[in-house]
DNA sequence: GATGAATGAGTCTTCATTCAT
DNA sequence: GATGAATGAAGACTCATTCAT
C-alpha cells in the first residue's frame, strides 16, 4: 500500500517532469536570453542535473523550441469570440479591446513570448513566423472585421484605420511592451491605460450624426 | 610629399577606427544580440583582427556600451521641437506625429536600440535607463503638453488619454516593433499606417461643440 | 500446466541471456570498437535495456572480456589435428593448411577477434597475451612439428622456413585481414587462393631428387 | 638583431606547430585508439594547450585524417622501382620482396597506418579506400607484373599465384602485423624471416628443366 | 598600432553506472 | 529480474582576452 503510494508519487512525478523542465526553461530564457542561459541554470531550478534535462529533450535548442511551444497561448480563437459578441458596436469593440488587454498585457507567457520574438527571432525564425499567424493575423483580422460590421451597422464611421486596425490596437502592444521592459520603472495602472485608450478610440470611430 | 599625404590619410584613418569599429559592432549586435557576436565577427567586418578592437575598446562588454552611445539617438529635444510649431493643434499634434513617426519607425538606429533594450536590458540596465530618460520620458512628456495646451486652448477634449498620452503614440511605437520583427513578413505601408493613426487620433480627441 | 510450460519458457529464456548479451556485445563491439560502443546499444540489440546489461556484467570493461572469452575460439587444438593426419606429407600439408583457412579466414569469429587483439589490444593487453598463446603458438608449433617431420621422412627440403613456420603459413593471415579490411572492396575467391598459396608452398618445400 | 632572432624562431616555431600537432596526433592516436585519444593529450605531448589544436585543425575528426595524409607514405611508386630492377628474375624478385619488408615491416608509419585501417577503418572509410589504392593495389600489380616477366623470360613457373601474388608476398604482411600487436611477445629476427621467405618463394616460382 | 598565436575558463553533450520501484 | 530516471564525470569545442613580435 505504502509501495503503491510511493509509486503514484514517483509516476505522478516522473510525468510532470517534461512539464517542470518547460516552465524552469521558460523563466531562465526569459531572464538571461537563449545563448546566456545555461542548461544547468534550468536542471537547477528544476531540482535535477544536467544529465535529467538531455534525458527528456535532445538538445538545448530542442528545449527552447518545446517550451515556447508548451507556452501554449494563441490568438486563433479570438475571431470566435468577436463572433459571441453582441449589443452596441461601441460595447462589443471596448469588450475586443478588453480581451485582449487581458491577454497582451496581463497574460505573462503571452508577453514574455513577444520578447522571445524580439531577442531571438533570428536565431528561430519558426518561433516569428508562428507568432506572425497565430497572434498578428488572428488577431487583427478580427478587429478589422469588427470594425467592418460597425461601419456596415452604421455606427461607426468609414475610418481608414478600419483597413489598417493595427492602429487602433497597437497602443495595447505598446504598454506590452512597456511593462516587459519597465516593469518598475515605469508602473502602469493597466485599467486606466485601458479606459483612457477606449475612449479616445471610440471617440474617434464613433459615426457623427 | 606623397609621404605626407599617406601619412595624413592613414592618420585619418586611424581617427575614424573607433567609429568604424562602433559601427561594426552595432551591426553585428544587432543581427546575434550580445553574447552571440564574437569579437572576431566585429573585426572582420572592420577588416582588422581582434587585437585592435582591444587595442581601442577594454572589454566586449564595454564596446557594447560605447556602441549604445554612439548611436547617440535621443528624444531629448522632442519638447524643443513642439515648441516650434504654432497654428491649430490638430496641425500640431499631426507634425508631431509626423515626427515621432520619422524617428520611431524610419530611423533604423532607434529601431533597434529598442531591440537592445528589449533583448539585453538585463545585462544592461543602464540601457534601460537610459532609454527610460531619453526617449520614453521626453516624448511623452512633450505629447502631454501639446494635449493639454490644446485642451486649454479649447481646441481638444478633455479625455483622460491626455493624461496617458502613451495610449495616443502608442500605434507608433507598434509600428516600430512589426517592423522590427517581421520586416519582410508583413510589410506595410507606413505613410498610409501614419495617416490612419492620425485620422482616429484626431476624431478621438477633437473638441466637439 | 500452461503456466508450467510458460515458466520453463522464461526460465530457459533467461538462462540463455548471458548469452545473448555476449553475442550481441560482440556485434556491436566488432562495429564501432569498444569505447565507441555504448551499453545501450548492446541492450537495444538484445531487446533488454540498459539496467539489465548491469544485472548480469559488472562494467562495460568486463562484458568485453567475457565477450572475448566467450569467443571461445582457439587453435589449441590444431596440434592433435595434425596427428590424425596420415599419407604422404605434401597431403597433409595441405590439410592443415586448408584447415588453417576455413578458422582464420571462413570463420568470423576468429577474423573479428584478431580485429580486437589488434584495435583493442593496448586497452586489454590479457586479450593479446590469450591470442598470442592459443593462437599463434600453438598454430605455429604444429605447422612446425609438420614439417620437420616432413624432412625428417625425407619428403621436405631442409629449407630455413621450417623453423619459421610463420613465413609458410602467413598469406593465410594476410587473407584473414584483407577480408577483415576490405570485404566489398576486394573480393577475394578464398579456394583460389588457397589452392595457389598451397601449389607454391609445396612447391617450395618439396625435396628434389 | 636578437630581435631578428626571436623573430625567426617565433617564425619557425610557428611554421612547425601544424608539424608537431599531427606527428604528437599520431604518437596518441596510435596508442589509444581514435575515440579514446583526448585532444588535450596531444596538445599536452606538444607542449601547448587545447585551444591551440582548434587553431590549427578545426576538429578532432579533421586532425585525425590530416595527420594520417601527413604520414605520406604510398607505394605508388613501386611499379616504378620494379622497373629500374635488372638481372635474373629470382634476383629481382629478392629486391623487390627486400624493399617490401623495408617499407611493410621495418617503417613504423605504414606499419601503424595499417592498424589505423584495421581500427578506425569503419569510421573513417576514406582511409581504406586510400589505403586499398595507394598500397594493396600497386603493391600487387607491381609483384604480378614482375612474375609475369618472369615467367614470359622462362625463368619462372607459370604457378597459379602468379595471378594472386597476395599469396606470394602475404608473409610480409603478417610479418607486419605480428610486429605490431606483439612487439615484444614476440620478437622477431626480420633478416631471417626474409631470407626464410624468400628461399621458399623462389624455390616454388622457380622453373624446373 | 596591428597582428595572430596561445591560453583557459566555460558550456554543451555523452554515457557508464546506480538504484528505487 | 527488469526498468529507466537520474547522476556526474569526462571530453569536444568556443571564444574573450593576452601579449610577444
Amino acid at each position: 500500500m505504502s509501495a503503491g503510494k510511493q509509486a503514484g508519487l514517483r509516476a505522478q512525478r516522473k510525468a510532470q517532469r517534461p512539464n517542470e523542465i518547460l516552465d524552469a526553461a521558460f523563466e531562465e530564457f526569459v531572464e538571461r536570453g537563449y545563448v546566456a542561459t545555461r542548461v544547468e541554470d534550468i536542471a537547477s531550478r528544476v531540482g535535477v542535473t544536467k544529465g535529467t534535462i538531455y534525458f527528456y529533450f535532445e538538445t538545448k535548442e530542442r528545449l527552447f523550441e518545446e517550451m515556447i511551444r508548451h507556452l501554449s497561448v494563441s490568438f486563433a480563437d479570438v475571431s470566435a469570440y468577436a463572433k459571441t459578441l453582441s449589443g452596441p458596436y461601441t460595447e462589443r469593440i471596448k469588450a475586443f479591446l478588453r480581451m485582449s488587454y487581458d491577454r497582451l498585457v496581463l497574460d505573462r507567457k503571452t508577453r514574455e513570448l513577444l520578447r522571445f520574438v524580439i531577442a531571438e527571432g533570428s536565431r528561430f525564425p519558426q518561433v516569428v513566423d508562428r507568432h506572425h499567424d497565430e497572434f498578428v493575423v488572428p488577431l487583427m483580422n478580427a478587429a478589422q472585421k469588427l470594425f467592418e460590421e460597425g461601419v456596415a451597422a452604421g455606427e461607426l464611421r468609414a475610418a481608414p484605420a478600419i483597413k489598417i486596425p493595427d492602429t487602433v490596437i497597437g497602443s495595447a502592444v505598446m504598454l506590452c511592451i512597456s511593462q516587459m521592459i519597465f516593469a518598475d520603472r515605469k508602473p502602469q495602472d493597466v485599467d486606466a491605460f485601458f479606459e483612457a485608450h477606449v475612449d479616445i478610440i471610440l471617440h474617434g470611430l464613433i459615426a457623427k450624426d
